[in-house]
DNA sequence: CTTGTAAATGCAACTCGGTTGCAATAAATT
DNA sequence: AATTTATTGCAACCGAGTTGCATTTACAAG
């Protein structure tokens, strides 16, 4: 089946998470552990956290993809249901603190809903 | 500046949309205008016509481009806001006709809102 | 502590969506 | 018909993400 370990590359990577409350793009992680270790294992490392929970993903309003912490995830309970911010100015995004009402949709099952806001972020506004 | 001109390309690709409800994918529709133009043009015109409100577009659950055609939407009204819906198994997705409230955050400025339902299509609900 | 083994990592090559520069072509205007 | 300007094709490129495989590392059992 195959047992997650605990890791030293693994420890790393949730050390910059600790660092910030924002997400964190794919992009970016790799390029603040590249003298740490291979692209490709950030990916991995990514993966697998996000599987077993610690991490959650969205798809941000460039298609790429970011990483943030679940405050209350588990590998059972993974869809916490809050939307993200993104800044069209600088990029930057987040989770926000807020509770979502799913429509519900005829004729569909709703498995999971991705709500993405986008405007300028304090630090933007003028 | 730049007048738009009306080509055959453009035709033969708003033709595509005529056949269809749903949302198409940049892939899908290079690949069904492969023996009719070439990939950087259907990006292009694709552009346009989002520019010009003919189109709009959001990214898909894969992070790829999908686009639709705006019922109300014109080059100044183009926030028409609705959510879209992609199925989990097939990934064809499409326009959902709701009226979505856009929550406001304090100390950000709300330009957009994407969102995107996740689940099972009807064709697709065993 | 040593050894066996399964998981994790590095590396290079690759895939594929999307972009760019430039020359050639086709609309629209006179 | 000639000129101007937008559009298209093509080839090369970029960058996010993946894959196969050899090597290393974590960990448990003896």
């Amino acid at each position: 089946m195959g047992v997650s370990r605990k890791t030293k590359s693994v420890e790393e990577l949730l050390h910059v998470f600790k660092s910030t409350d924002n997400a964190l793009s794919v992009v970016e992680l790799v390029k603040q552990l590249a003298d740490k270790m291979n692209k490709t294992t950030v990916y991995r490392i990514l993966d697998r956290l996000e599987n077993g929970g610690q991490l959650h993903s969205f798809v941000g309003k460039d298609g790429l993809k970011w990483y943030a912490q679940c405050k209350d995830c588990s590998s059972s309970h993974h869809t916490d249901l809050h939307p993200h911010f993104q800044c069209s100015d600088c990029g930057k995004s987040e989770c926000l603190d807020l509770d979502l009402a799913i429509p519900s949709i005829s004729n569909r099952q709703i498995e999971r809903a991705d709500f993405l806001l986008i405007g300028k972020c304090e630090d933007c506004l003028v």
